[in-house]
DNA sequence: CAAGATTAGAACAACAATAGAACAAAAAAA
DNA sequence: TTTTTTTGTTCTATTGTTGTTCTAATCTTG
């Protein structure tokens, strides 16, 4: 996430502290101007860099002027969350994800994130509990709308549902499989589903979880040996 | 650990008491101007040994100014246990724990962890995959010698072996018990089962994962329609 | 003294930052 | 509408900065 130069530091620096000070978000040649840069080209390779570290919003070639993004905003205005990830809500199959009002952001280790953007969500369910993921489980997703077939992904079905499944995608139909042998397989057209993110990271607390749960309790006499 | 001279650890607990003085990461040059050295090929064999110590973020080659690690940071906010819990090393049922030799230091998510010393292991084996941890995931462990019945924990079996099992404790017998319905429970003389720690976070990383393992590949015509 | 640590200084390669030109899309003006 | 201006984008060449390596000299410590 830091891999900014200290130039490009500079510059975020300066957008974060003159918020208030432009009326309209400035355009390049105003930003020139207040950082005394003589080429719109140079501030553009720093913003391009900003934009990439998702600390700028993309404008996608409409001209509205350099904005800072909600993350950076966010950075700014806590920066002990830096670095962590946002915990957006509940993902639970068959209901749209269910936002939570404060979004807080949890530290999450390298190891089970991306360099890209990710998000974190709460399993809700056991649709996927033969593939260890279960009941209160958080996942880490990267914020990505395509993906590989095996892979795990939070899929939006009908713009209306949202569930975490294996995808499957062929020419005229796309398969979201869940890992437990008591669902089934569900089919769509490939326009009904909507990749929102893929699974990247998963992790569990056993602090406050009743010892046995999910169904899978361990019970005492499978495999106990007659006394 | 710290095998740092004298000049090293000067140059270190400058760069932690300075932190906040510096609005960008110091390059080499400001660091020789504020510490009154002349030469930039001075201070970089110090930082290198920082580096090489851990302490210092290696700049790969890119042009970021001096960064402290992470390591160092928590070092410094908590000399005694660095904020990251120490990951000594993998336990696969049946062995002894595999030591690792250059113990790294996870950031493990408060979430997952305990305020009581923790480490964290990597599990190899399918003993508790019904429990939803798998072959290669990470567990926090917090560092306790009595369990509760029914808690998970790290066990070490006639001083010899180590595995990761619910445990359930009775007056003249202890049972470890898998969570895997083509393994058996164990039964042991309560004095052969010396308690190592018990399970109070997992975590998982599907980035270097293969799509479908740990025998329970979501078969794709489960609940497939025939085309 | 001898070994290791520290330093200055030069030289180098990789990277970063810049200006400037040219282009395309959007917005504004005619 | 058409024309003009603004704005973001891309590209190249140039310059400056930064980390790195090396050598030799100096300092410290047992």
């Amino acid at each position: 996430m830091h891999n900014l130069t200290r130039k490009q530091q500079e510059i975020l620096d300066f957008l974060l502290n003159n918020q208030a000070c432009f009326p309209h978000p400035p355009t390049l040649e105003e930003l020139c101007a207040a950082m005394g840069l003589k080429s719109r080209g140079s501030m553009h390779h720093q913003i391009k860099a900003l934009i990439d570290a998702q600390l700028v919003e993309p404008p996608e070639r409409k001209q509205r002027g350099i904005r800072l993004s909600q993350q950076a905003k966010d950075w700014a205005a806590d920066p002990q969350s830096a670095g962590g990830l946002p915990f957006v809500g509940s993902i639970a199959a068959g209901r749209p994800i269910e936002a939570i009002e404060n979004i807080s952001y949890l530290a999450i280790p390298e190891q089970i994130k991306t360099d890209k953007p990710c998000y974190v969500l709460k399993v809700k369910g056991d649709s996927m509990c033969e593939e260890g993921i279960l009941d209160g489980d958080w996942v880490v997703i990267e914020q990505r709308s395509h993906a590989r077939n095996g892979e795990i992904v939070v899929a939006l079905i009908d713009k209306a549902e949202a569930t975490l499944k294996f995808i499957e995608q062929y020419p005229h139909e796309t398969l979201l499989i869940p890992a437990n042998s008591k669902m089934q397989a569900l089919r769509y057209q490939p326009q009904q589903v909507e990749i929102q993110g893929v699974l990247v990271g998963q992790m569990r607390s056993y602090i406050h979880r009743t010892p046995n749960p999910g169904g899978f309790a361990p019970s005492a006499d499978a495999g106990r040996p007659g006394d």
